[in-house]
DNA sequence: CGACTGTTTGAAGACGATCAACCCCTGTGG
DNA sequence: CCACAGGGGTTGATCGTCTTCAAACAGTCG
């Protein structure tokens, strides 16, 4: 188990570094995906052990780090803890494809638990706290933890619904008016204001995710800025109308994860 | 449980028309996904009979009828047994998309297991033949037989890695051209020829499914046959050249399903 | 302070969408 | 048996949006 350090992030504003907490032997740390398994449910001190020893906190990783690489053999699935990850692939010409970002609480690499190989890379954004472990140790355990497979289960399928976003074509505004409105749901569901936030990626990494040119991601910014729907100062952004945005977004079919 | 009746693809080339074993009490039907859990293994008869019981066949649907609709109270999922299916999403303005296309072995609506109502909807395109069982019975039944999680985690995990497939922003003829060679690739998991087959939906459908127009589509498959990399007549393809096509394919980043 | 990366802005061009018309095949009904 | 209607598919011409290329700019870190 990998020894707690603060993450860079501490050095932001309040409402962007969550606190961490890494747990101990026999309670879990409140911001994995796991804690609603193991705390409230009456399992034997010996199962939760069993579930305790199967994860492994690994980072800090730096912004840039990788944390898996595809076609590398799959031994693990990561749950984010602290930070944020990106996944993606890389075409023939060595251009990157965003498939998605994992803020805490999320699942990376459960694409791969029917191959022998990771299927995508996951790459860093932020300083970020990993939890690893086994899949095939972790769905043993759950033969005996129903609360546990079915919490693997409703990851998976969440990671399914999510796959299918943003598919289609949409104009590009409509797809950044999307993105923003996704991202603040996200954050607000870990408490946080959803009008007020910081997108941590670069404008490369999410013109990447919605299949456009950096340049026009730049162009819509600018656009909603000129309009007074939102503003942006560097990375962090404000809602201004977000009902005009939703109506902007409205055009393209939402997927309500969860 | 239904009784049996041909598709109408049995008037089709061999090829074409796959037998279809409805299975028995004991025995499970070898198109089913479940066929491998419970044949080699050393089961009870009695989990044997649970497993069985679960399942219930349903079908067949013809050519435009819907399986589930999106916001529908989601009660079960389905395996498609024959025939083919597509998943979609209607946007503001009434215009389609569709997420992809399930065929026998494939399993549909893994996607609502973390929610209460179906994400998509899913319709027959051609006479369809389904096993249909509730997700949270065969979890609890998925408690007692490993191999039955296992198979579970396997195919949620691969509907994870499929839709993936085709993110990304890449010219026409390089989505269709990976478009055939997935399919084919899939008919030759079943023992088809990957060459020469038959896409059996409408132009419309892989055109929204590949996020672009249909008369892109057709224009496509034009120039592929002026040439000479395939022949198309009406929904018959013929594969000439499969090694240019995945030359064309490459320069998308490809997705290794299992 | 100067190299570097990420971001913005501008101008030109390409690709695919759209619109409109036509064609083909199928099934239907007189 | 043929006429007709209708859906799906193809073709052509035009237009828009986004990409591309090029350059300037801003923030960061050594």
């Amino acid at each position: 188990m990998t020894a707690f350090q603060a993450p860079a992030s501490a050095l932001l504003e309040p409402w962007q570094s969550p606190p961490v907490d890494d747990g101990d032997a026999e309670r879990f740390c409140t911001t994995c995906v796991f804690g609603r398994v193991c705390l409230p449910k009456g399992y034997s001190k010996h199962a939760l052990h069993r579930l305790h020893c199967l994860i492994e906190h690994v980072g800090p990783f730096q912004a840039g780090q990788t944390v898996f690489r595809i076609h590398e053999p799959f031994n693990a699935v990561y749950s984010v803890r602290a930070g944020l990850v990106k996944t993606v692939l890389i075409d023939e010409r060595g251009r990157e494809q965003v498939l998605g970002f994992y803020t805490p609480g999320e699942m990376i690499g459960l694409d791969a638990v029917h191959t022998a190989r990771y299927s995508c890379s996951a790459i860093a954004l932020d300083t970020t706290l990993l939890c690893r472990f086994s899949f095939g140790a972790m769905a043993n355990l759950a033969q005996e933890m129903p609360d546990l497979q079915h919490t693997l289960f409703q990851l998976m399928s969440r990671n399914i619904a999510a796959a299918q976003w943003g598919r289609g074509d949409y104009p590009a505004d409509v797809k950044f008016a999307g993105f923003l409105l996704d991202w603040g749901q996200r954050l607000a569901k870990r408490g946080f204001s959803a009008k007020h936030f910081v997108l941590p990626m670069a404008r490369t990494d999410i013109a990447s995710f919605l299949s456009l040119a950096p340049e026009t991601v730049s162009r819509v910014i600018r656009k909603l800025s000129d309009d007074g729907i939102a503003t942006f100062d560097r990375r962090e952004v404000t809602l201004l109308k977000p009902d005009l945005l939703k109506r902007l977004a409205g055009a393209m079919p939402t997927f309500e994860l969860e």
